[in-house]
DNA sequence: TCAGTAGATTGACGTTTGTCGATGCAGTTA
DNA sequence: TAACTGCATCGACAAACGTCAATCTACTGA
């Protein structure tokens, strides 16, 4: 909260020194992808409905209907979810069954705040 | 976290009712837009930098240097972050003075759990 | 085996996004 | 007023993204 200038703003020169950094470029791509998972209306509705389901895991069957897209679209999103590291994927038989991960969302949580 | 079949699982008849809700195409299409605004490197470090300045607000010639990109994109992503709501603008003189809107941060960080 | 099924992958297409040079606009200085 | 400056907007382009039909793969049950 430390004024830039001790008694008045400069209106001539600017840009007196400002102390602040950058994340570097590589932690700021694999942040910036976490985020671009987020980024998606239906994939935001996919894992909200994960997260909101009585059980602890949902059928990938059961994604289809009420996000109202193919299912080679949601199996696309779900792949990219799994890939930002925010669900994972089980397959038992013939069915995937998907589950969120908590200590995902907790990370994202502690670098907004 | 109960299980969706009492006893054992059905490897059949996948699908026993699933109870789970997902935020209707609007909502998720707001939300959505919000986090494409952390989706890109370049925005993320242009915030990380403006949320880590010694002062509360930062001089957009200051971010032109150290994001390494050129002023019309750097233009670009500020707006981006200001139409999520991230960031203000304010004009004082030839100068803008970019301040972050902790209020908004703290609202993702809500959705996030 | 072999037919049937759930979900992943491929290929193609239109749309959106990140980027920068050129230009426009508001504000300052003389 | 005129010259100058910092930032926004425009126009263009390549790269990335969301989408679905068609196909492939792994698994089941007979």
């Amino acid at each position: 909260m430390a004024a830039r200038t001790p008694v008045t703003r400069d209106l001539v020169a600017c840009c007196s020194p400002v102390r602040a950094t950058m994340p570097d470029e590589m932690q700021a791509e694999v942040l910036a992808q976490t985020f671009a998972a987020l980024a998606d209306p239906i994939r935001l509705r996919l894992l909200a409905f994960i997260a909101s389901a009585n059980a602890d895991e949902v059928c990938a069957c059961d994604l289809l209907e009420p996000s109202g897209r193919s299912q080679p679209t949601v199996s696309h999103h779900m792949k990219i979810l799994i890939e930002a590291g925010l669900i994972t994927r089980e397959k038992r038989g013939l069915w995937v069954w998907y589950r969120i991960v908590p200590t995902r969302l907790d990370a994202l949580r502690i670098v907004l705040g």
